[in-house]
DNA sequence: AGCACACTGTTTATCTTGTACACAGATCAT
DNA sequence: ATGATCTGTGTACAAGATAAACAGTGTGCT
């Protein structure tokens, strides 16, 4: 199996990824491909979208595509290796940041951006990736990143540091936000803790639940537009600014 | 059914939840229960540690416990009920905190314990939350990080919004660090990489890549002794307490 | 004391899903 | 041409969550 050469491009990957990425098979016997990775990924999407990933079975996904549930299989290796084409497929290519904005302001665009992808298909939180992720769009948003931070007097390590904090800033946010964008999640949330806690026990979550700092306007169902979601970027853009302003290129 | 009453204490909860916190039940009667929700929770924590989280199947789980697949359904009301207790579990009590540190000290306190947790119980990131978490654990775990922050100038609303970016922070340090945690992993990951890489598309990829800011002992596996950790949760402080400084009381 | 009911753990059965395997036809290298 | 290879298909199975009905158990009420 020339699939197992070390050397070639896209060693390790599934066969999905690295038809993803674009590599060439080799030998190209037999029948064309009815079908292709990302035709069948965006299918996937769309129904992820619709009806939530549990809803994307190999059966109904098949279906849609009007094939066999085991034809899904001579493009997709399993279940698991389509949700990580599936990821890709969601977060799309890289925003183009605006050249005449600084660090601060691209890295801002690349968050906001990051953001509304998340919020565009929340499932995605769902598809858990037990090995860092090679699709070609999430390493487009890498290099994105990268670029922006790269403005800056940071050394590499710090420049990767930085955009692992940025993107974790972004994906907890918006995942809290989209667990409390159900109509009335957070009242309910609320009431909950209240008719249980011990207010002795827990005063300050008592305090903040009373603060109404978690009702339902709080955390934002918005995106970007969120001040909420500012406020806590702001944060770790400050951070990333101070150590950037006292650091040597290494 | 007084199970549903909506003024009783943890109303909307699960029952497995209600008995986590403590809650007495209404009737009774019939035979007392063999096992309990912790008991339960504490072997199932033991089984996702020792053979992951795909391993905890109820019938596996029961069998452990040397009962039958039905009769977890007596304490758990669904396998993703099950889930969430275990997740409460894994977490454990909080951190005390030490009280002669500032709200700084503390905070590093509480993120390092619970960075340590997850690295304990790396499971717990497979498991899909779709609501705000109601385990008194975890809300316990709230209140340390309320309490720490609370002593800063923050109102409840920026208090809120800091425990949050700290603990997302910590959330997706620790879960990259475990992807990397793989013997080999951050090298087989940064050779895909560079097999597929187009060096003109994506230059600083490459650079980062090159510099090996990624490699093996980069991304640590260990908790806080990391360089990297504190790097980051250096930033995010660093920005909550220019917040601080600059706030009103509200 | 006795009785009815709430509650326990069990047994049995079902339904959903992912996926292995073998096949028939298609197509290209030689 | 012809055989190796690749395609989509049909069949079959195994794992796993959970619904339903059941028989025993202990409590509270009479």
């Amino acid at each position: 199996m020339s699939d197992d050469r070390p050397d070639v491009a896209g060693a390790g990957m599934s066969r999905a990824m690295r038809q993803l990425w674009g590599r060439r098979e080799d030998g190209r016997r037999g029948p064309k491909p009815a079908m292709s990775v990302r035709a069948i990924a965006v299918e996937a999407v769309a129904l992820a979208d619709a009806e939530g990933l549990d809803a994307v079975t190999m059966a109904a996904l098949a279906s849609r595509l009007g094939f066999t549930t085991m034809s899904l299989y001579r493009y997709v290796e399993s279940r698991q290796d389509l949700l990580e084409v599936m990821v890709d497929e969601a977060v799309g290519p890289p925003p183009t940041l605006n050249r005449r904005r600084g660090w601060r302001g691209q890295i801002e665009e690349w968050a906001g951006a990051e953001a509304a992808q998340f919020f565009a298909h929340p499932w995605v939180f769902a598809v858990q990736t037990g090995a860092p992720p090679v699709g070609p769009n999430l390493v487009g948003w890498m290099e994105a990143g990268f670029a922006a931070l790269n403005r800056t007097r940071l050394g590499p390590q710090e420049v990767a540091s930085s955009l692992l904090t940025v993107d974790g800033y972004v994906r907890s946010n918006v995942q809290l936000a989209l667990q409390f964008a159900v109509p009335g999640a957070a009242e309910r949330w609320a009431t909950q803790l209240r008719s249980v806690l011990d207010p002795d026990a827990m005063p300050t979550v008592r305090i903040v639940l009373d603060s109404g700092a978690l009702e339902d306007g709080s955390v934002s169902t918005e995106p970007e537009e969120s001040a909420e979601f500012g406020f806590g970027l702001g944060l770790v853009l400050d951070g990333i600014e101070r150590i950037a302003a006292r650091t040597q290129r290494h």
